[in-house]
Formats: structure tokens, C-alpha cells, sequence
DNA sequence: TGTCGTAGGATTGTCGATAATTTTATTTAC
DNA sequence: GTAAATAAAATTATCGACAATCCTACGACA
């Protein structure tokens, strides 16, 4: 998810921010449970300078509770977390696929078909078990729902749907087999982007916002 | 801005994080300014560690850039970025304020005039030299902004407008004595609290709006 | 004169040790 | 037997030192 893309070996600390994140979101890590420094320096295999310093940035995005002088703890992963992360979704995705349409080139119609095309080609549940590293599906996901979004023209607007489309991935892996209902998200990911590229804004937000509630429904479902 | 209730001392840490934040606010650090950790330790008079975990955080909240291994600069401020920030206080802050005003009970209400109340009383040019502390004014003026969104019943927006409000403190600073339009913010504060308590979401928004999108011509104004 | 390469100096990133604080375990009092 | 007080153990926060990396200045060579 993260890759080193240049060959250059990045500094410990950033790469276990990425790597306790990781675990985190794939649930290797479970809610609520104590980061203690002398268990994470084992289990990442580094002192106790890149493990703080990971931590900090992980509390300051909302991975990680810190309490002061008592230690880490894997944030909580509440019912009422969940409702508020998808709301706030579907709040600036809708923002952001509109300025993405209204200002959207042909280069970024490429990406969106482009991403979707190989997003098309996985197998949904290919290798999502839980632990497990992120998926094909997983990233070609992401990239399709972030090429959606890409040219809103936004810096701020990209990063916090980002974010909150992080934070939506680990729910998604925690109640993961805790529901019935069978959805079809091929279908409604084809309608998001046949909407889009037709340039139909309000259908499109439409079909994007019905298709972050319907995840709600699926992960937690009657309400 | 960032007192510490409790008379128990605060890890360095966590201390040097809120005055660099502060000194990046009230532009004592400059824009692009190189933060080594040799001037900062003895700027804030302590070792490496607790300033690397204050810079690593305030990289995360976008106070700070990183570079790896290269170290550490203070974010550049450019008009591109204070649109990006002006816009997206727009879009949260008329969200939140429609669904305070939806569920906001007689509490909330009270807030909102005790701020409004509180404010009023402060002169507003009292003591907003770059460099000094942060101000009464402006601490009243931030209690009134989140006393009006504080019943929106959601932390992640709560969140996202306190940081998207402290990162524009940041440009008014830096602007100061820049223009010459006159204003009558008062006028603004007092609209913004009739509507809101009237309950007529559609004006209160409206006067939000307007309220942001005149403070951004007053910083930079012809556009 | 300008570009490339190299050596020296400065800075970042990491470690291990120490001080400060919290948590757990044990004892004492009622 | 429960609760407060105390002692021991464990953990966090910080420091100073060292290694790795980057930046700068100088000189060789075309």
C-alpha cells in the first residue's frame, strides 16, 4: 500500500508508521489493545526511538490513543465511529466527485477508466483474510475511488477523503463474515463511473453516496 | 490556546509541540524556514527527542514539512493553499452548522450567546502583533465558531473544522496590515448568532459563507 | 571558465542508558 | 475481609553518544 518507490532505504521510523498502520487497519492489531514500546520494539524489530515516533504520528491521525505518560492503546473501533467516518464521506466525496466533473479533463478520464478496468479484472475477495497484508483488490479499489475524486482540484479535500477512506478499511476488515447480505458492488461500481464520465453530476454523487450507505447497511445492518 | 488544565506537568514532548504550533501560528517562524534540531533545542530548551516528536506530529497535521533525512521546514504558506483552506472550511462549517442547528438543544444555545456575549466584550484589535501570544480576542472569536458548530453530533467534523480554523489563523497573521478594505465583522458575529438561534439554517449558512468568503478578500483581496 | 568528483563538516536518525512516573504486589490497619 | 498505605517492578520520557547520511567547499580536469 505504502511502497518505497525510489530504492533508497527510507528511515526506520516512517516505515514502521506504515507498517503498525498496517497492522492496525488489517486488524492484526486489535482495538483497544495496549502498544507497549518493548512489544513493538520485538515484534518490528527497532529501538524505542522509531516505534515513538510512529506512534505519534499514528495518534495524531487518529490510529492511536496516547495518554500522557501512560502509554499507547490501538484506538477504539466504535458502531458510532463508523456512522460518523461514513457520513463525513459521503460529505466530501459527493463535494469532491462534483468539482471533479465540473473540472475533470480528458487525461483524468483516462485514470477513471484506466482504474477501473484493472479494478474489473480482480477477483473480489481474492486474499482479504484478516492479517493478511493489503489485497490486489484493496489497492485497485482505492485507486479507483481516489482517480473518481482526483482532479476536484483540492489538495485538502484529497487527504481527508484518504484518510477517512483508510479508516473506513479496517471496519470493513473487522466485521468481515458478520453479515448476509449480498450486495452487488461490480454493478454499482459500473454505474459511479458510466454516471461520472457522462459528466451527470447529481446521478453520479447519487450513485456514490447510495454506494458508501449501502457499506453501512452491509457492515452493520437494520438501522 | 493550548493550557494545561491539570496542575501536573506535561511530558516535553507534548509541551514543545504546542509552542512550535503556536509560533508557526503567529508566524515567529516563517513559511519555508529550516527547523534543525540544533536551533530548536536550544530555542526550546530541551534535547532531540521531545522536539523530533513535536516536529513528526506537527508534520502530520501539516504545520511541518518533512523530508526524510533531510529534516524539517515550516510549511510554505502560499494563496493556492489559503483558497484550498477557505474553501473547505465552507463546505464543513455550513455542513456542521445545518445539523447544529437540527439537533442543538437549549445547552447549545446557551453557548452560543455566552460566546457571542464573551466576544462582544473584547475589542478586537487588542493585542494581535505577529509574534505575541495568541490574543483574547482571538481566543473568544474561536470558542464562538465552535460554540455554534459544538451540537453537530459529529467529532470527525468537530475536528476537521478546528484544524482547518487554525491553519487560516495562520494567514490572517501573516496578512496582517495587508489590505485596506474596512469591515464590520461585528455586524457579521451578530448575524450569524440571530439567524442560528432562529433556527433558519438556509440564512445562517448563508451568512457564514459569507462571513468566510469576506475574510478571504480581505486577505487577499480582486479575486 | 565550467562541470564533475571528492573530502570535510554539519545534521539527521538510531541506540542504549538513566531518570521520572505509573502499575502491580504486598503489607498494615481497621 | 475490605481498604488504605507502602514497596517493588515495569514502563514511559528524556538525554547524550554514535553511526549514517547529506550538504558545502574546494580542487582536478576538460
Amino acid at each position: 500500500m505504502t511502497g518505497n518507490i525510489t530504492g533508497k532505504p527510507q528511515s526506520l521510523g516512517i516505515s514502521v508508521f506504515h507498517e503498525i498502520k498496517r497492522d492496525i487497519l488489517m486488524a492484526s492489531l486489535a482495538p483497544g489493545e495496549k502498544l507497549g514500546l518493548k512489544m513493538l520494539s520485538d515484534r518490528y524489530d527497532c529501538g524505542a526511538s522509531p516505534i515513538r515516533e510512529a506512534l505519534n504520528q499514528l495518534a495524531v491521525e487518529g490510529w492511536v490513543q496516547r495518554i500522557d505518560k501512560r502509554g499507547f492503546f490501538v484506538a477504539d473501533a466504535t458502531a458510532a465511529d463508523f456512522t460518523d467516518i461514513l457520513q463525513n464521506r459521503c460529505l466530501l466525496e459527493a463535494e469532491a466527485l462534483r468539482r471533479a466533473i465540473a473540472h475533470g479533463d480528458s487525461r483524468w478520464e483516462e485514470q477513471v477508466v484506466v482504474a477501473h478496468f484493472r479494478m474489473s479484472a480482480l477477483d473480489r475477495d481474492s486474499d482479504d483474510r484478516p492479517g493478511a497484508t493489503v489485497s490486489a483488490w484493496e489497492m485497485a479499489h482505492r485507486n479507483f475511488h481516489e482517480a473518481l475524486i482526483s482532479a476536484c482540484n483540492s489538495r485538502i479535500l484529497l487527504e481527508n477523503c484518504a484518510k477517512l477512506y483508510e479508516l473506513n478499511i479496517r471496519y470493513r476488515v473487522l466485521a468481515r463474515g458478520k453479515s448476509r447480505v449480498v450486495r452487488n458492488v461490480v454493478h454499482e461500481h459500473d454505474e459511479i463511473k458510466e454516471l461520472t464520465l457522462k459528466r451527470d453530476a447529481d446521478a453520479a454523487v447519487d450513485a456514490l453516496v447510495r454506494h458508501y450507505m449501502a457499506t453501512g447497511d452491509f457492515l452493520y445492518p437494520s438501522r
